[in-house]
DNA sequence: CCCTCAATGCAATGATATTGCGCCACTGGT
DNA sequence: ACCAGTGGCGCAATATCATTGCATTGAGGG
C-alpha cells in the first residue's frame, strides 16, 4: 500500500523546512531554486506543511532592546503543592503577563521555568516580586542572563 | 532639531513590528493596509527596521516533533571556575552541538542555562552525559519539560 | 512668510504567487 | 506483460505583489 506514512517527510520537505526556518521571507521562486524544484510544486509542498501543522507560522525576530526590553531573565518557580488545579491556576496567571514569554512545567510537578523580559532592573524586581507574592508560590530563583552565546529558535534539520 | 533620536520608533513602526512578529510572511500590501499606509512607505519602513537591526530576520516555526525531536529540556550547568577562557571554551563547545538551541550565561559566572532538543530519552541521556563529562564541568542539573503552557518567541509590543 | 527636509501617495514596471492542465513515473491488479 | 489509477512534476497564463521614480504635502527653522 503505502511505503510510508502519508505525512512522512522526504528529503525535499526537510530542505524546505531548513530554508524556511533560516529565512522565513524567502520568495517561493528562490526556495524552489534552492531545493531544485519548479515554483508550483514547491509552493504546494509548503502549503501541505503548513496545513499539516508542521510549519506553525512565520515570525519576525525583533531585537528586544529596540522596544525597550533590555533584560531577559529566567525564573525557576516552586509551588507549594502539585495539585493539578493549583498548577493550572499558576499557569493561567503567568500566561496573562505579557512579560512572561515562556512557561514550562518541569520535572515531577510543582516547578516551573519561565522566561521573562523586563525594561530595566526595577521592572525585573517588580516581576520577581509579583511572582514571589503570588498565591501558592513557595520559592523563586531568578537566573539573570549575562550574555547569550546561542539563541536559535528552531530545531536542527 | 530632532524631537527624537533618528532611530526612534513611532507608533506605526511598532504596529509593523507587532504584525511581522505575529505573521512574518504577511504581504507588504496587507501589512500596509493594517498599519494604514500605502505600500511603498510601508516597505521603506520595513527595510529601515531591517537595516537598523531591529528586525533581525524571519523564521518559520517548525514543530520539533515533526522532525523527530520529541523532547525539549533545559540544563543548568556549573563550571569549576569563572575564568574567561574556560567560559569561552565551554560556550564554543556547546554552540557546536546542533541539539543545543540556546546557551545563556547566567548570574555572576560559571553557570550556564542551555535549552536542548533530543529525539528520545536515550538521546537525551547521551546529551546530558556529554555535558557531565565535558572538561571543566562541575555539575549538570537537567530540567525536563513536562508541558509548555506558553512559548512566544518575541517581545510584547 | 519662505525654505528645507522628511515622509507620503500615485503610477509604472518588473517579479512573484497561484491556478489549471497535460505529462510522466510508479503502483497494484488482471 | 498489460492496463488503469494515483501522485507529483513542469509549463503556461493570470492575478497579485514588490519596487522604483516622482510629484505633493506638512511641519519646523530661518
Amino acid at each position: 500500500m503505502r511505503p510510508e506514512s502519508p505525512d512522512a517527510l522526504d528529503e525535499t520537505d526537510r530542505q524546505i523546512l531548513a530554508e524556511l526556518q533560516a529565512d522565513g521571507r524567502i520568495t517561493n521562486v528562490e526556495l524552489a531554486r534552492r531545493v531544485d524544484l519548479s515554483a508550483p510544486p514547491c509552493l504546494r509542498r509548503v502549503r501541505r506543511l503548513e496545513e499539516a501543522g508542521i510549519i506553525r507560522g512565520y515570525h519576525a525576530e525583533v531585537t528586544p532592546a529596540a522596544l525597550g526590553f533590555e533584560i531577559t531573565f529566567f525564573a525557576l518557580v516552586g509551588l507549594e503543592t502539585q495539585k493539578q488545579t493549583v498548577l493550572d491556576r499558576f499557569e493561567a496567571l503567568v500566561c496573562e503577563w505579557p512579560e512572561v514569554r515562556e512557561c514550562h512545567m518541569i520535572r515531577g510537578g510543582g516547578d516551573f521555568l519561565l522566561r521573562l523580559v523586563a525594561r530595566d532592573t526595577a521592572h525585573e524586581n517588580e516581576l520577581t516580586g509579583r511572582l514571589t507574592s503570588a498565591d501558592t508560590v513557595q520559592r523563586v530563583q531568578t537566573l539573570q542572563t549575562i550574555r547569550t552565546a546561542k539563541d536559535e529558535a528552531g530545531v536542527p534539520i
